[in-house]
DNA sequence: ACCTGAACACCGTTCAAGT
DNA sequence: ACCTGAACACCGTTCAAGT
C-alpha cells in the first residue's frame, strides 16, 4: 500500500489557535512507554502491568502500544534490560576484589530497589544490550584480576548465584522490614519452638535479638564468597 | 459436530431409574487437586494453571474447586510445599559437610525436575509445614555439625542464596540444554566478539568447548561454598 | 456437604479501519 | 506513520441456587 497523494494541504492540520485545550501529545515512544512500565511497576507491583493500564500511563488506547512493542513478553524484556542498566559498574583502578565487592552490592540494591525485578529474571532468555554490557565489564574486571578463562566462569556463576540467590529470599520474607519482624516472629514463636526446635533457637538466640535484619546477612556472605573466589585466580 | 445418537446396547443412555453408565468420581480432595496441579505445570507450564483447566483436570467445574481452596494463591503456596517436601534430607549419620553437600544437590535436583518453582518462590510468603519441616531439620544438622547459632544462620543464608541463585541462572539461560548451546552460540557469536569482547573470549574459549555444560558449575561452586562455611563452627 | 450456572469485571491480542 | 473501536477468547471470583 502506498501513500495516498492527496491535496489538503500539509500546514495547519489543526488550525493554530483554535486548538483544543488538550496539548498535543508528545509522540510515544518506547523510551516512555519503558519509563510508565517501570513506574507501574515500583510502584504498583507486577501484577498492575496490564496493557491496559500501561496505554492509560501514556494516555493512548492499549491498541497503540503495539505500534512501538511487539506484545507484553518485549515490555519484560526491557524491563529487565532496564534493571541491568542500573547496577554500577565499578571503575578499571580498583582491585578486582573490591570491584567485585561493590558491584555485587549494587546488583542487590537495584533488585531491593525494584523488588519485582528478581521474579521477572527466570522468565527471560532475551538478553538485552545492557545486560550484555553487563556481563562483559565483569568478566573483563576478572580477566584483568588474575582469573583465568575458566576461572572467571566458575566466580562468575558462583558471585551471581549468591546475589540473586540472597535477592531471592529477601524477597520470600515473611515480613517487609525490620520493624514487622516482631510481630510475625511473636505470633510464630510459640508454635514453633513447640514443633521446630532449631528454627524456635534460631528465632529466639539470633533473629529476635534487638538489632537483627537479614539484610545484615548479605556481607557477611559476600566477603566469604569473595574469599572462595581467589583459589581460582593464578597471580 | 452434535452428541452421536447411537442406538449401541452398551449401556443405557441416561434413563431415569438407572444408575448412569459413569463411575461415581472419588470425592475431591485438597491432594487430589494438588496432585493434579502439580502435573499441569509439570508438563504445561505455569501459566497454564488456571482454576479452569484445574477444574477440567479433575473433572469438575470451576466453582468446585473453591470448596476445598481458598483462592488460587493458596494452591501455589501448597505447590511450593509440595516441592519443599520433595527435597531429601539426609540421616543424622552423615558428616555436616556431607549432609549439606547432599541436600543442596537435592535441592537443585527439585528445582530442575520443577522448572516452574524457582519462579514461583519469590511470590511465596506463606511457609508450609514441608518448608518448615525442612529448615528445621537443616539447622539441626548445622547445630549437630559444630555451628554456632549466629553461625548457622550464616551459613544457611549463603548456602541456600547459592542453591536458589544457581537455579535461577539455569532458568535464565536462553537454550533448554547442552544440545540447543551450540545453536545460539553460533548465532551469536559473530555479533558478541566484536562488541563484547570478554564475553566473546568466553564463549569460544570455555563455553563452546566440547563436553561444556553450565550445570557442571554447581558441584564446583558448592564445594567452595562449603569450605567457606568452615569459618562459622566452633569445634 | 458438596457441587453448579450465570454473571461480573477483568486480561492480551487480532482485525479492519480511521487520520 | 501512527492511532483507534470493536470483538474474540480467555482470566479469577461472587452470588444464588441446586442436591
Amino acid at each position: 500500500m502506498t501513500e495516498p497523494v492527496h491535496s489538503t494541504p500539509r500546514s495547519t492540520p489543526d488550525s493554530p489557535g483554535r486548538q483544543p485545550a488538550r496539548t498535543r501529545r508528545a509522540p510515544l515512544t518506547r523510551d516512555r512507554l519503558l519509563a510508565a512500565a517501570v513506574a507501574i511497576v515500583d510502584t504498583r507491583g507486577l501484577a498492575a502491568l496490564t496493557m491496559r493500564a500501561l496505554a492509560a500511563a501514556v494516555d493512548v488506547q492499549p491498541m497503540s502500544l503495539y505500534h512501538h512493542v511487539r506484545n507484553k513478553d518485549e515490555i519484560l524484556d526491557l524491563l529487565v534490560d532496564a534493571v541491568f542498566s542500573e547496577i554500577e559498574l565499578p571503575t578499571d583502578d580498583l582491585s578486582w576484589r573490591t570491584a567485585l565487592r561493590l558491584r555485587t552490592s549494587s546488583v542487590r540494591e537495584v533488585l531491593g530497589r525494584h523488588r519485582w525485578a528478581i521474579g521477572l529474571l527466570e522468565s527471560r532468555r532475551n538478553a538485552g544490550p545492557a545486560t550484555l554490557q553487563h556481563h562483559d565489564a565483569m568478566l573483563g574486571i576478572m580477566r584483568r584480576g588474575g582469573f583465568t578463562v575458566a576461572g572467571a566462569a566458575h566466580a562468575y556463576s558462583l558471585l551471581d548465584s549468591y546475589a540473586y540467590g540472597f535477592a531471592l529470599q529477601e524477597a520470600m520474607l515473611p515480613f517487609d522490614g525490620p520493624d514487622e519482624l516482631s510481630d510475625v516472629a511473636e505470633g510464630f514463636a510459640a508454635l514453633v519452638t513447640e514443633s521446630y526446635p532449631h528454627l524456635g533457637e534460631m528465632l529466639h538466640e539470633y533473629v529476635m535479638q534487638p538489632g537483627y535484619s537479614f539484610g545484615g546477612e548479605f556481607e557477611i556472605g559476600l566477603e566469604a564468597v569473595l574469599d572462595a573466589l581467589e583459589r581460582w585466580r593464578t597471580a
